[in-house]
Formats: C-alpha cells, sequence, structure tokens
DNA sequence: ATTAGCACTTAAGCTTGATGAGTGCTAATT
DNA sequence: AATTAGCACTCATCAAGCTTAAGTGCTAAT
C-alpha cells in the first residue's frame, strides 16, 4: 500500500510493518539480551505474521545492514545503526517516574554547597540510577570568570591561593614564593587582582597577565610587580583532569559484556581520561542530550558501548558535560530521560547557586 | 633429630623439612595459583624426597589446617592459616628494587604541593605497582591542629570557609549566613580565631566553642558572638569520609578471584567506606606495617583477600594508613616491602610540609 | 624412616548423538 | 503480489560416555 520495501536502492524508509519488526526485535534484545528469531517475534510481536514472512522482513533488515547473526542460525541481534535508528526514531522519550524525579532532585540538597561536591553527587547518583558507569566534568576553569582571588600566608615561603569562579568552582593550591612577604601585602595583592580582573575570565587573566611581564617588566611599582608574579602563578595553574567518572565496576559486573578482551579494552578507556574529557569537551557545542552509539564513539575501547552526555550550564553558556556510559543494548527509553533531568537539575541548581 | 612432628598434640612446631614443604607449595601457589601436589613438589623442591613421603608430610600439613584440597584429588592448597605462618616466618622482607623506590620517591614531587595531592598520587602510585587495589586515608581532620582559619565573603549571603591544619589539609567550605557581614567584619573574626585557637586540634576547638555559646550566650561582644557562630559553623564541619580508593578495577579482572559472587561481595564492600575507614583507623594504634589475611578481615567481603597496610604520620603522631587489598595468594615478599615504602616516603613528604 | 607400588578418585577434555531454535528457499495458498 | 507452509539444512547446547592425567591413601618392601 504504502511505499515499496523492495526498491532494489538502498534507500533506508521502510513501511510500518518493516520498521514495527526492527522495534521488536530491538525491545527483545534490550530485554533479554538474547538474539531473538522469527519464531519468538511472530508470537510477542501484536501483528498475526508467520515466522516465514517475519524472515523475509528480518532478511530485508539484514541487507540494509540493520541486523546481524551471531551463528549461521540462531536469531539475530540489532547492529548500532538499528540502535541509531532506534533512538532517532524516539520522538519522545518516556517521562520520567516521579520517584526518579525526586531521587535527581535530592542531589541539590545534599550538602552540596559548592560546586564540586555537587558533581561528585552527581556521579554517584547517575551510577547509582542506571547501574553503568557515570562522568561528570567540572566546569572548564579557563572559561570560568573570576569572582575572588585570595593569597593567605601559611608558612614562611608557602602562600594559598584561593580562587572563586563565578560559576562556584573553589580551586585552592599552594604556591611556594622565596621573597619574605607579609599577609597585610598579600592582601593588597589580592585587592589589586579581585579589582582588575573580577568578571574575566581565567584565559583572558592568564593573558593579560604575561601580556604585562612582557610590557612592563621594568616597572618600578612593586605592587604590581609582586600582583603579576603572583598573579602569575596562581593563574597559571595547568588544570588537572577534573572528571569524575563512577560505576566502572557496574560495567565491569554487567552480564552483558562478557568477553575479557572487551573489559580490559574499556578499562584502559577509562584510564585515558583526556581522551575522554576531549570527547565530552565536543558536546558542549550544542545543548541537549548526545548519543553515541557504540562505533560512533572515537574511543576505541567504548565501541562496544554507548555514551549518552547532556551539558549544564548557566543562562550565559554551558560549562561542563554529564553522562552515561552502558550496554549498546541499554534501555535508551529509560536512560536518556535520566541523564536530561539530571542535567537539567544539576543547571538549576548551579545557576541558583552562581554568584551572577 | 629434632622435635617430632607426629606428637598427637596439636602443637604447630614442625621440624625444618615440613617447614620447607610448605613454603614450597606456598611458592609455588603463588605463582601459579594452581593446586600444587606430591609430585610437583618432589621436583621444584630442592630435597630429593620421593612423592610418598612428601605426601606423608602434606597429610600431616592438611591435618594441622595448614593445606587443604578442593577436590578429593587434585592437588592442595595453603590456608589462611599457612600464609600466616607464612607471613610471619617472614623476618626480613625483600629488598626493594631501586627502580621501585625510585617510582615512589616521585610521588612527592608530581606536583604535589597540597597534601590532598600527595594522598592521591599515593593512590594511583600503589594501585599501579601492585595491580591491585589501594586505600589511602587522610588525616583525620578531627585531631588535626589548627594552622590558620580564614572567611571570605563571596556573595551577599555567602561565606567560604577555608581551614588549614598543621598536617597540610586544606579544607573549604561555603556557608550561608543570614546577617550581612563585611569582609572586614570577617577579617577580624578569623584573625580573633587564629590568635585563640591556633595549635590546638580541631576536635577541642570544637568542644570549646559548644562550651562558650552554652556559658556564654548572652554576652554583648558582638565580635565574639559571631566570631562564635561562625566559628561553630566552621568547625562542626563533617567529616566526609575521606578515603582514596583506586584500582578496584584491577582486582576484578585478577584472574585469582574468578567466583561471580565473590566479586560481587568485594564490589559491595568497597561501596562500605566507612566500614574500612573503620578497619584502617585501627591500625593506627600501632605502627608499622600490618597484614589481614582472608578471614582475618572483618568486612566479609573482604575474605577471601587480604589487606595489607602501613601508617603515614609525622614524628608526633600517625596521621592515616595507606594499603592494598589483593588475593589472599599475592606475593607478600613483594608487596609488603612496596606498602612499607610508600608509607615512608608519605611519612617523610609530609614531615618536610607540615607547618610545625 | 623412607619409598615403591597399587587401587582408587576426580576434573577436565573429547567424542557422540539428540534436541531445538533458527535460517533460506521453493511451492502452494490467498 | 503478498503471505504462508513445508522442508532441508545449520549450529549451539546439553547430556552421556569415555579417556587421560594428576593426585591421594594405604600397605608392604626397603
Amino acid at each position: 500500500m504504502r511505499g515499496g520495501k523492495k526498491k532494489g536502492t538502498s534507500e533506508d524508509l521502510f513501511d510500518q510493518r518493516t520498521q514495527q519488526v526492527l522495534q521488536g526485535i530491538i525491545d527483545n534484545f534490550i530485554s533479554t539480551s538474547e538474539p531473538v528469531g522469527s519464531r519468538t517475534l511472530s508470537k510477542t510481536l501484536g501483528l498475526s505474521l508467520s515466522p516465514a514472512t517475519i524472515r523475509n522482513i528480518m532478511s530485508d533488515l539484514s541487507d540494509q545492514g540493520y541486523l546481524t547473526q551471531v551463528h549461521t542460525s540462531g536469531g539475530r541481534i540489532p547492529t548500532d545503526k538499528a540502535y541509531r535508528f532506534f533512538v532517532d526514531s524516539l520522538v519522545v522519550a518516556d517521562k520520567l517516574p516521579e520517584q526518579l524525579q525526586k531521587n535527581i532532585e535530592e542531589i541539590s540538597y545534599q550538602g552540596a554547597s559548592a560546586v564540586q561536591d555537587l558533581l561528585i553527587n552527581t556521579s554517584h547518583l547517575l551510577a547509582g540510577l542506571t547501574r553503568f558507569a557515570s562522568l561528570v566534568t567540572a566546569p572548564k576553569t579557563s572559561l570560568s570568570r573570576l569572582q575572588h582571588i585570595e593569597f593567605i600566608k601559611i608558612s614562611g615561603d608557602r602562600i594559598l591561593v584561593i580562587l572563586v569562579t563565578k560559576s562556584g568552582l573553589i580551586k585552592n593550591r599552594v604556591v611556594e614564593c622565596q621573597d619574605q612577604l607579609s599577609q597585610e601585602f598579600l592582601n593588597s595583592v589580592s585587592g589589586f587582582l579581585n579589582e582588575k580582573f573580577k568578571d574575566h575570565s581565567l584565559l583572558e587573566i592568564r593573558k593579560q597577565i604575561l601580556d604585562s611581564m612582557v610590557e612592563d617588566k621594568d616597572r618600578y611599582n612593586e605592587l604590581l610587580a609582586q600582583a603579576i608574579r603572583l598573579g602569575k602563578k596562581a593563574f597559571e595553574l595547568d588544570q588537572p583532569v577534573e572528571l569524575f567518572i563512577e560505576g566502572q565496576t557496574n560495567l565491569l559486573m554487567n552480564q552483558r559484556l562478557h568477553e575479557e578482551e572487551s573489559k580490559n579494552s574499556l578499562i584502559s578507556a577509562f584510564e585515558q581520561k583526556s581522551a575522554i574529557m576531549e570527547i565530552l569537551d565536543q558536546t558542549m557545542e550544542n545543548q541537549g542530550t548526545r548519543i553515541f552509539i557504540g562505533l560512533e564513539n572515537e574511543l576505541s575501547g567504548l565501541q562496544e558501548c554507548s555514551l549518552i552526555t547532556a551539558c549544564y550550564g548557566n543562562k550565559h553558556n554551558m560549562l561542563g558535560t554529564i553522562g552515561v556510559i552502558g550496554p549498546t543494548s541499554m534501555d535508551y527509553r529509560r536512560i536518556i530521560p535520566v541523564v536530561d533531568y539530571t542535567a537539567k537539575i544539576v543547571s538549576q541548581t548551579i545557576t541558583s547557586q552562581s554568584y551572577d
């Protein structure tokens, strides 16, 4: 009645029935993790089609790359392409059960007065709710804007630098300093820096400081000189990868990844934190939930997994990313809304705590 | 020649040969993880004893609880008791290879200006060197003595509290405060607290503050009143369990723990961080390396593992504990010196950085 | 005290055959 | 023209039976 499925071209527009069959296979496989055959499908699927008919449809789907067979005879399983199709046609994700919503909302209360705590709570929560591995990145420090900087002398030659960003991040680090500086002097320095740089992004500040060092290096104002010297130390803080990963063990214990080898490559993937950071950074370009299925993942260890991410941020811009990593055959309908809503709550919490 | 081994009593004093056999079995099992039989032993062991003789000895050892058989016939494996004997008779642990020493010494350089960083490095290192799971506790905050406290106003009603302890821990937390307090005022408050409480332990400080609140609650000195109020907030900081665990996946991937069930109970053991902390806290009573083998562990999930711990601290007292968790059949000769030396280096580094 | 010899035990590996779920293809049916 | 029934074929899984190798305990010889 509708568009013919046997067009000869490799168009991937299938009629409604084909789609239902594919859907059925995916659903079935997601819940059982077993290859699904024509007979089973004929029964579980609402449509009253004989196994033979279904076989024909499945055969077409295999040709188009939506299904594969593990063994010559033993049912078929969805490919990455099938999941992609499935996810794309998932117009409206499931509504999140109220209980889950409440669970998620709780992260903002659990004594998370600093952003870091909030993020740790979040990664706990995601790992717990999904029983997969969770990823959470901290707001990128270099893009954050300065809220406050302070120097505290804690011993003769050690100064504690405290940096608070608008997004609510608090960083501290001890720097050593050969000159003996009094606390009063340090106060003037931080006062100066606060006044001059408040609201500027850390990246910008670093740049300006480096510039002034070049230009004014023989300036005779001692305050200024020290301010620049200390400022350089404070702002050049390399950004240690701030990535919270949790629930890796969940993933390893997951029945769906049984091969020893894939587990090992997964572990080594988790060890490449900076590679993961990079991927997550890229997701910040556009808002909303993003889904990487199997081979779509750039990191080879994750190519038997799916990665679901969502960004959080305030009204001005996106700050960081949260996500989960699970088997490609995860229950997308359940997981996507969880990640989505969690990102929303994190955003809200951060916004309400930001100092804008 | 020497004390008879067949005394009838259950004395566990065996002659040298018996001991050598036990040693051989343990060594063999540690390196192969396979039950070891009389024939193998007869060959690998230097002594020229026939399998039959060795069988007799093994039989005795079984009676005394040092060996068990997994199957009726299939070699024997050492029990916890055997490892305990082995470890106890390990008078001098192996000398640590120089390369390893160097690796360990590096932890103090990797940009660890704050104690927390040092501890994270340490837990990384231990997990990496042993390929087991590592545990590191932070110095107990309540026992640490105050080096410096500071309040920074970061928005209308939010105050950042920074606490530096003598041991080099830096803690920060945001507290909310209904009264509008100026930064100058906060400076006086922190000045007051610093002066009054420097060098006191946090526990003590908290107690004194609570006492003053009872005694002086209607005192009219505003500075004092606020100092106490803020101080209460600052020092009542619950102590979130500061325990760094790393390399759990190492342990799960370890061939020696294959049963699904034991893996699961191990995972749940790791989730009970506070229980682990408690065990580690107890080890701080006496210095030196401590070893808990199998059932000696109080936490049920760890009863198929051994826990090796050592404390670190400065000249005055022990601050925290480091340790590793591995299979009972780990290579104690190699692992013990690693934990030992690492603790030594951590102690040195902390001492050199402490503000005493 | 030690050892050789022997009967016995058992895990693990291998083959075999039956079973059942699944497939592709063709021919009959609607 | 689409659907279905029928059939031959494939293959994983399981159980049964068999063999092998490593190990044990016991007894008798050394």
